[in-house]
Order: structure tokens, then sequence, then C-alpha cells
DNA sequence: TACAAACTACCACGATCGTTGTACTTTTGG
DNA sequence: CCAAAAGTACAACGATCGTGGTAGTTTGTA
């Protein structure tokens, strides 16, 4: 296999996602990357072009796999709705409670929104088809099934709202998990309430 | 009156505010702001002790404007309230769809999100006191004398990521002003609905 | 009108950083 | 086991930038 050269390549994506989440693209050094991932500067040139090609392939990869955990959690918790609260309230826990790992994808995330005027746009389109596009129109699905919806793709960014109100601000310390299911818990209420009469 | 600094203080504020948002904090070189704001960069220099300390004032300086608008809004349209949902309605309008000026500060806010981890705290708690922590009260205060609510500051919390869904992303071309204006009005529909029967 | 304060133009310094070249070492596959 | 590929250490370049100094110019005011 290519076990050596995909081993690299994975440390520094993954060495570069930390450093990228926590400083941002300018601030981030390829110096402090190449320590991050344990790796020298010259290695990250063998793989990568650019630091602006890094960064679009940090934004891919990340992207992609955190579009992975979400359609996941879609389909493990809102497959075979039972308890449709329940399982809404399940979901947005999922969705609103990073594990360690997606943590810095969120925060990459707040830097691609900072940053938009300064990455090339089809960067930004590909990212977003593959990965909140993705994620928003499978959950419009899934919603459309469980309820008498006019617009599930509005539904669906209507109940992101809501949950995402209970996620961690970046400047807040993290709330508790019992609090994060209660103010998920109340997301899920407020939405089921406002679509409770149809539209 | 000190007429010629103060001038020369606003134009600086207004500069810097144009380029920090645009290009972040890194990104943005005092030559580009001092240009920006017609100034010399020792100017800058004269009124501000450093970068650092320019970045906090224009956070301060933006975040206060900004309170002082959405209060203001809140006022005009939440303070005799005849029909609910419209003014509602025009409530979230008035917040989501910024006039140009405020345009700069919501992409100064998402810089602030992204640097959050490179801000002194005290900066960073001041402005949400004196921002977004003061009008999420008053809407709470608002929203509290016209639901019956048990926790309206919960409310104004959804309330407002539900509007924020009409707010134009800062990757797509922003949507005409009726679009924007559908997009509010469902998303008060589902509060109110949501909130509708308590809770 | 004259003076002090504000402002400007210009230069220079030290630091950081992206990127590349080069010579050396490690690993892997045949 | 040995060549080729991958990785590393190290140095160097050019560019950008924050910041301060200095000397001259503008402007508000007494």
């Amino acid at each position: 296999m290519t076990t050596r050269t995909a081993g690299k390549r994975r440390a520094i994506l993954t060495g570069a996602l930390t450093v990228f989440a926590r400083d941002g693209y300018t601030r981030a050094s390829i110096d402090a990357i190449a320590a991050e991932a344990g790796v020298s500067t010259r290695t990250i040139y063998k793989h990568f072009t650019d630091k602006a090609g890094l960064f679009q392939a940090v934004i891919r990869d990340s992207g992609a796999r955190a579009a992975e955990t979400q359609l996941a959690a879609i389909d493990r918790f809102l497959r075979k709705v039972t308890d449709l609260e329940a399982d809404l309230t399940d979901f947005g826990v999922a969705m609103a409670a990073p594990s360690p790992g997606d943590e810095a994808h969120f925060a990459l995330v707040r830097q691609i929104n900072a940053e938009a005027g300064h990455i090339p746009p089809e960067a930004i389109e590909a990212w977003q088809e593959a990965g909140p596009r993705r994620v928003k129109r499978e959950l419009a699905r899934r919603l459309g099934e469980l309820l008498p919806l006019s617009d599930p793709e509005l539904a669906a960014r209507h109940l992101m709202a809501l949950i995402a109100t209970a996620a961690p601000s970046p400047h807040d310390p993290p709330p508790s998990s019992s609090r994060t299911a209660e103010l998920v818990a109340a997301a899920v209420r407020v939405f089921l309430y406002g679509y409770r009469g149809e539209r």
C-alpha cells in the first residue's frame, strides 16, 4: 500500500484542520501546521501546492467528514421514528453537542464564514454542495416523510436554526450536557408546535 | 470644539470597520486602513495605541451602534402592537435586512466569532454585554409583555435564530427584499405557532 | 497674524512568513 | 539487500507588515 504517504497526508490534513480552525487562514503558519502534524514543512509542499491549496483541501476533507457524521445522525435517529419529539431531540443533541473531533470543524466553519470573500467561489460552492446543502436536503426529505410540510427545505432550515440555539457559543464556556439537552428539547418543541397545524 | 481630531478619529473608526470586516484582523493592514480612512498611518497611532487597541475600539464602537439600531427597531415595531404577527414580521425584516451601513457590522461579527480565541476575554465580554445581550434582554422584556412566556430570554433566542434564517448568507448572493420578507414572515409564523399554546 | 497642536510624507528597523533549493536519512518494494 | 521514493534538517530569498522617528505642512484659535 501507499501507507506511508497516505498516513502523512492524513496527518497533515488533521494538523492543518486544528491550526486553521484555531488561528484562521492568515494567522496560521506553515511551520505551526507542520509541528502540529509532526511533519517537516517540506513534506507539506510535497503533498499540496500552496497554503491556499492546503486550506481548500482541509475544507473539502473536514466538510465531507462532518457531512458523513450528520447524515449518519439523520439515519440513526430519524429513520424509524416512534416518538417524533423524543427522536428529534436525540437528533438535535447529536447535532448540537459535537464530539471533540467535530469541535474543530465547527471552528473551521466560522473561519470560512469570516473569510468568505477571500476564498475562491468554486471552493465555497463545492464545499457547500458536498456538505451543508447535502445535509439540509436529506433532513428535508426525512422531515417531509414525518410531517405534512409545504416547504420541507425551509422547515429543515428552521429546525437547524433552532437546534443551533443550543450549540455552545464560541465565547461562553460550553454548557453542561444536561443543559444542552434541555435547550435542544425546548427548541424541538417550538419547531413541532410551530409546524403542528400544518404549513 | 475638538472638531478636527474627533472627525479624524471617526474616519479612522469607520475605515477600520470596513477593512477589518472585509479582511479580518490579521490580514487587515494599517496601511489599508489608513488609505480607506483617508488618513496617514501616523495619525492612527496618535489616536490608538496598537493595531489590537484599534480593533477593540472598532468592536466597541460598531457594537454600540448596532445595538442602538436594533433597540430602536424593537421600540419602533414592538412598542404598541396592534397585529402581533405583522409587527413581529416588520421587526424581523428590520433585523434581517441590514441597511448598507450595518452590513459591515455583520461581517465584523463573523470576524469576532472566528477570532474569539485571539481577543482578550474582557473585550469580548464588554462587547457582548453592551451589544447582543442588551438587545436580547430588551427583546425578551417586550416579548414577555406580548405573550405568556415561562422563559422570555429563551423565546427571544428562538425568535432571533428563526429570523436570522432570512438574513443573507455570506456565501450566496443577497436575496431580493420581497424574498426576505417572505422568509421572515414564515419564520415569525413558526415562532408564533410554536409559542402559541403557552410555554 | 502668529503659535501650538494636529496631521502628513517618508524612511527605516526588526520580525514574521511563504516558498524553494540542497544535501542527507529513512523507508519501502522488488 | 538495494535502488527509488518519501521524508527531514537547514539555510536563504524576497515580500509584507507593525511600529517608531523626524522633519515639514496644515489648521484651528487666541
